[in-house]
RNA sequence: GGCGCGUUGGUCAAGCGGUUAAGACUCCGGCCUUUCACGCCGGCAACACGGGUUCGAUUCCCGUACGCGUCACCA
């Protein structure tokens, strides 16, 4: 690509709005880091009615993963984080995959050659000097002192070679929004590779091509690049272009010293909606995870996070995925469902344990709705419906509820005939014949409910009550397994 | 090893020179109650360490420790 049509490139970067990307490689599922800094680019556009687009960056043709470019589309658009340019749907700085881009790359490799802010390399690939541990030297820059003549000699030879940008002396200084002010010894930096001789440039190159082409202005990425950020910064320098905002992001952890891996077997976004996680819930928890609202409240939609989002509130200290937290944001979420849309979404739950048609699957979902945590708390929580367990009477003991086999026993005789008795087989029906029930037989609610609620269910902890179970069991069922109960319980 | 960054209860976190150092999760009590859960009330628990600066430091500066990142023709 010559010169002109570079120019002609850089008159079409969109100006007047902002811009953010979210710019994964290929090369695995999405892991909730990713997730997070997807999400928090997506925030900071569309916090300001700006735009947010996604790229991908494959232009290490070794590590590309097949089916991970799906995946990134699946869980973006499960979460609701619509890009609004991408591979997928186009826009106006495309095309979005780097590996299209080669040509865009060679032409700005040959103006930073020309500008002199990079040279032509010629030593080959640098072994991995297998010095142990510490102390990795850095490139000595030996290429970038030769003179015109040598480099055209071996360049006349056929020798391959990599671009390598070249440091200037001085110190170079940045600001990142989360981080401050950063000054470095321009010393410290090397002249790493910025085009491949496979003719692919390398993230370093690439990625400051791309953000500036296509106009981004907040680059919303992790912390491992902070220390690079110098050198992209030359780059900038290099072609006099201005650079963009930086949201470095600290990483999401495992535990104190370990970033969260598939490696190591930490969930992605895609095995936490496996584990029972809802999406709404996960996305809320992950904002949370390194950044703070400020306020008290923390129960945030996509929508309200667009809202709420202030890139202040990013924290710089690494911050540990807790579970538990987790779980409580997704009961949570849970219980706050429309009644309906839970009943859909915990069906194929419920019947993986309750495979009968008899009974009222809106029913269950109402009980369930209120003490799951996951949707895999699901099934065995219903497991006592389709066939009553084989329990032992000493679950009629009960010190609370002032029940002993006895009681429990005297409760049945009298609960069988007065359900038996009832007109219309409903949880209010059941509900006041039972309590009055109680009443008339002067003893507390609880004394009652308990046997009735062993005898249906034949476990100790049920979804619901006793009137709940019974409505859902169904007249005949009920009755029959309190007269089971009666029985256990002797004469 | 060089360079960079980080460090408030077990976890997430507020704080931005003077506070009884918020709140949430977890855990522990209690209440409510038809089990459990929900809800409500209460409790345990923190400024890594050492020097400065200052009338006064969790807040500012320096150092130490610990941790993380980076030093690839990976991103």
């Amino acid at each position: 690509m010559h010169n002109t049509q570079l120019t002609q490139l850089e008159s079409q970067i969109p100006t007047g709005q902002v811009r953010t990307r979210f710019a994964p490689s290929p090369t695995g599922y999405m892991h909730v880091g990713n997730l997070r800094t997807a999400l928090y680019a997506y925030l900071i556009a569309k916090g300001q009615n700006g735009k947010y687009l996604l790229r991908i960056e494959d232009t290490d043709q070794n590590r590309q993963v097949e089916g991970a470019e799906a995946a990134i589309y699946k869980t973006l658009a499960d979460c609701g984080l619509i890009h609004d340019e991408g591979p997928d749907i186009g826009g106006p700085v495309g095309p979005y995959i780097q590996s299209q881009r080669r040509d865009i790359y060679a032409g700005y490799a040959n103006l930073l050659l020309e500008r002199g802010g990079g040279y032509r390399c010629f030593c080959g690939k640098r072994d991995e000097e297998e010095s142990d541990e510490k102390a990795v030297a850095k490139y000595d820059g030996r290429c970038g002192r030769l003179s015109q003549e040598e480099i055209q000699a071996k360049l006349e030879a056929g020798e391959p070679y990599v671009i390598r940008q070249r440091i200037p002396a001085g110190t170079t200084s940045f600001s990142d929004v989360v981080f401050g002010e950063i000054t470095v010894d321009n010393a410290d930096l090397d002249d790493g590779v910025l085009m491949k001789t496979d003719g692919l440039p390398t993230y370093n190159f690439a990625n400051v091509i791309d953000d500036h082409l296509m106009g981004i202005t907040h680059v919303v990425r992790g912390s491992e690049y902070l220390s690079s950020t110098p050198k992209y910064n030359l780059l900038y320098k290099a072609f006099g272009w201005d650079v963009p905002v930086y949201v470095h992001c600290a990483p999401v952890m495992r535990d104190a010293t370990h970033k969260m891996s598939k490696r190591h077997g930490d969930p992605s976004y895609e095995d936490l909606i496996a584990m029972g996680y809802l999406t709404d819930a996960v996305l809320n928890y992950v904002a949370l995870l390194g950044w703070s609202p400020g306020g008290e409240e923390e129960m945030f939609s996509l929508g309200a996070l667009t809202r709420v989002f202030d890139i202040k509130g990013i924290s710089k200290s690494p911050a540990i995925f807790d579970m538990d937290k987790l779980k409580h944001f997704n009961s949570a979420y849970i219980r706050a469902m429309e009644p309906a849309a839970f009943h859909e979404l915990a069906l194929p739950y419920i019947r993986e344990t309750v495979k009968s048609e008899a009974y009222d699957t809106r029913a269950i979902a109402e009980v369930l709705q209120q003490r799951c945590e996951t949707l895999l708390d699901i099934p065995e929580k219903v497991d006592f419906l389709d066939a009553l367990p084989d329990y032992g009477t000493e679950l009629y003991v009960n010190k609370k509820s002032k029940t002993d086999e006895d009681i429990s026993k005297q409760m049945l005789d009298a609960a069988i005939p007065a359900l038996e008795g009832m007109a219309h087989w409903n949880r209010e029906a059941i509900h006041e014949t039972l309590i009055s029930l109680a009443q008339s037989l002067e003893v507390k609610n609880a004394t009652l409910m308990w046997p009735v609620r062993i005898a249906v269910a034949g476990k100790l902890v049920t979804p619901g009550g006793a009137v709940e179970l019974c409505a859902i069991l169904g007249r005949k069922e009920t009755l029959k397994r309190l007269r089971f109960g009666r029985e256990k319980l002797g004469a």
